[in-house]
DNA sequence: CTACAAAGTTAGCATAGGCTAACATTGTTT
DNA sequence: AAACAATGTTAGCCTATGCTAACTTTGTAG
């Protein structure tokens, strides 16, 4: 088993890898607040280990172990903020710090069973894909909502950012996860948007519409089957 | 916050302080299975953290400030416990592992969720007794089975042991908590016990008997309505 | 009282993780 | 081509936690 500072290097050098197309030490040492001698040193042993493809001053590659590894981490975690939400009671916004922690447990029992309770969930409480047992995560529906136009009609599918202070954000403003959404204008001096959902009315900044994934379709139901 | 290490190193020093009068570095290493400088030196550490009083070549004591987080500790472990069995569905032989890694989890909220979900438990799934939030534990309820004389009818509300084998020993038998125990009879050769409960018959060794404690009347119930 | 065994302690070492300071390499910008 | 900034690496150090081997203290059995 993988110690819990490892988990969490792999799960961050996955999310870098999704993100760019090259990942250096400076990028990992950044996104786990280390200093890069740490992120240094580790990336050597978990090359060693054979989870990493790692040359000096080249850039680094999970190994095909590493991204899985990596990848049932992510499974853990996600699953574990949809029971946090969906069984427990919390909010959206308070969910990530604990699975931050949950995500580590050894006891493969205890997320087979969370998923048989949930039915199988095919995605967060933040619309993120959740893996498969087998590692393989499918890809994000939806596309920003900042390029859809008036009139079209869509649906909440994902954020791109999953800050508590923007899902506080988004309490305020009524928009959760499959709210059907109305784009009535789009004000083309600075981008902002004016949509119609859920009985209210709402200006958002470009920058808000950013962040919100959309598409016409709900997303893919339970029962594994695949979509896109 | 302690790191798990220490959490369990207190864990280890309240339960033994229950166990015996006077508790010694012998009896921790070999509690936790660490050798006994491993132990000796951990004591330095909780000592001068003001969590356990020692001298040299004295007896353990934990403070009171000790005592009260080891106490905060196994209220996270035993409302994990009885959560698992309550909510998820786990048996009661199987719940133990998961707790004591989830009893590290630094979230007030997630334990606060699970009491309240659970109505304020007062006993864990093996009859234990959950400390209250103030670290106050109250006293486990019940006499030994063993003790018992024939014609007396007693409930069973707890065990001595906990191990997964006697629990599934247990399931075999068909005795789970809250069982309605009549003793049939008792050998004065052996001990052995035969009793009458749920429309089965059986008979327990003495050493069996030993371990099962019963009462005559159910436990407390949590803070006002009783659970099934 | 004396031995001896059990218990406790110390010394020395190991591994996992983390840090800072200093040095080296790379790639870009004149 | 030279210089510089960004990036990467090394060296040296730290804390937490563990170990074994060797030594000391304590308490008990004769
Ligand atoms: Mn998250
Ligand atoms: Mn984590
Ligand atoms: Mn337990
Ligand atoms: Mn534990």
């Amino acid at each position: 088993m993988a110690s819990p500072t490892v988990e969490n290097y792999l799960k961050a050098l996955l999310a870098l890898s999704r993100q760019r197309d090259t990942v250096s030490i400076s990028d990992l040492s950044a996104e786990l607040g280390v200093s890069k001698p740490s992120a240094n040193s580790m990336i050597k042993r978990l090359a060693e280990q054979g989870l990493l493809e790692y040359e000096r001053y080249r850039p680094l590659r999970l190994t095909e172990e590493g991204r899985k590894q990596a990848a049932l981490v992510v499974r853990k975690h996600r699953l574990t903020e949809m029971y946090l939400v969906e069984k427990m009671g919390f909010g959206w916004e308070e969910v990530h710090p604990i699975a931050e922690q949950i995500e580590h447990i050894d006891s493969p029992a205890l997320f087979e069973r969370m998923d048989q309770l949930l039915g199988s969930p095919d995605f967060d409480p933040h619309g993120s894909p959740i893996p498969d047992r087998q590692g393989n995560i499918s890809a994000r529906i939806g596309q920003r909502l900042s390029g859809c136009e008036p009139g079209d009609v869509v649906i909440l599918t994902g954020l791109e950012n999953s800050s508590p202070d923007f899902l506080r954000y988004l309490n305020e403003k009524g928009l959760r996860l499959d709210a059907v959404i109305k784009v009535a204008a789009r004000e083309s001096y600075d981008g902002s948007m004016r949509i119609i959902y859920g009985g209210r009315e709402e200006t958002l900044p470009k920058g808000t519409a950013d962040q919100l994934l959309v598409a016409t379709q709900l997303r893919a139901p339970a029962s594994g089957t695949s979509t896109r």
